[in-house]
DNA sequence: CTTGACCTTGAAGTTAGGTCAAGGGTGCAA
DNA sequence: TTGCACCCTTGACCTAACTTCAAGGTCAAG
């Protein structure tokens, strides 16, 4: 059995981290000890390590709690999973080509500018005024 | 002289927004009628257009603070704009490796996946039990 | 004179994922 | 017994860019 600060520590995340993901329920509140300590199973770091795993590839915490639940339903199939991540794939795509699009505006607008004389003239400001953005 | 409601119409947001962006100090407190409502002078639209389209490229409400300010200090320069841009370009080259990364750690995953089976099965469940991410 | 559109303020809610502070109890070693 | 690390709870606070609410005052048309 574990005590929170052990779970943090081994987790890589702080005891105000492990105490927010209870209240959100992606970790069960575990049994307490005699002085109100929370006691955890030593499968809790694993359950951490999966949650921070899942951020790191993208999946909010909402997505977490969906893929944590596939994986306790012995009726859910691998094919649920893989529908998880594939949304989250045209998720990113979606996100990745906004960027691109303000980033080739802006890049635009780099190239046109010369860089010196006042900001009366700057072709920049000057875009930000009149265009739509193209 | 424009009421709130005109120059909302006309910028394309809302008068809370107006309103919003009063409080934040990205358009100065116009000047109020007898009976306490805000009268702005018909250059207003262009102004909440420049908000809009600077945010519509990238920029936040902060960094457009920073370019209202450029653009009425005759002492700036056009560089300090470009400056500005460029290093939003990289912000946003960095938000785009990100996703890029996250991206083909899934993609990879979806590969994997037999997409049958019980999710017990699961590559993609597995992965995020056992690997780090690489 | 009534109806409906428009305006005022301040405060609180939203999303996401935490972070921190106050005020107190517990466990162990010197 | 003191001291320090650790644990507890509740509840507020953080960023960003709004949005909504509550409770009211003003204006113009019919």
């Amino acid at each position: 059995m574990l005590s929170i600060g052990k779970v943090a520590r081994r987790g890589g995340v702080t005891v105000d981290t492990l105490r927010y993901y209870e209240r959100e329920g992606l970790i069960a509140a575990p049994d307490r000890g005699a002085n109100g300590y929370r006691r955890y199973p030593s499968d809790a770091i694993k359950r951490v390590q999966f949650i921070k795993r899942a951020q790191e590839v993208g999946f909010t915490h909402k997505d977490i709690k969906e893929l944590l639940s596939l994986r306790a339903d012995p009726n859910a199939s691998c094919c649920d999973v893989r529908a998880r991540a594939a949304g989250k794939i045209l998720e990113m795509e979606t996100k990745i080509a906004v960027l691109e699009r303000m980033k080739s505006v802006l890049s635009k607008w780099v190239a046109e500018c010369p860089s010196r004389g006042p900001v009366a003239e700057c072709p920049i400001i000057d875009a930000l005024e009149t265009d739509g953005i193209d």
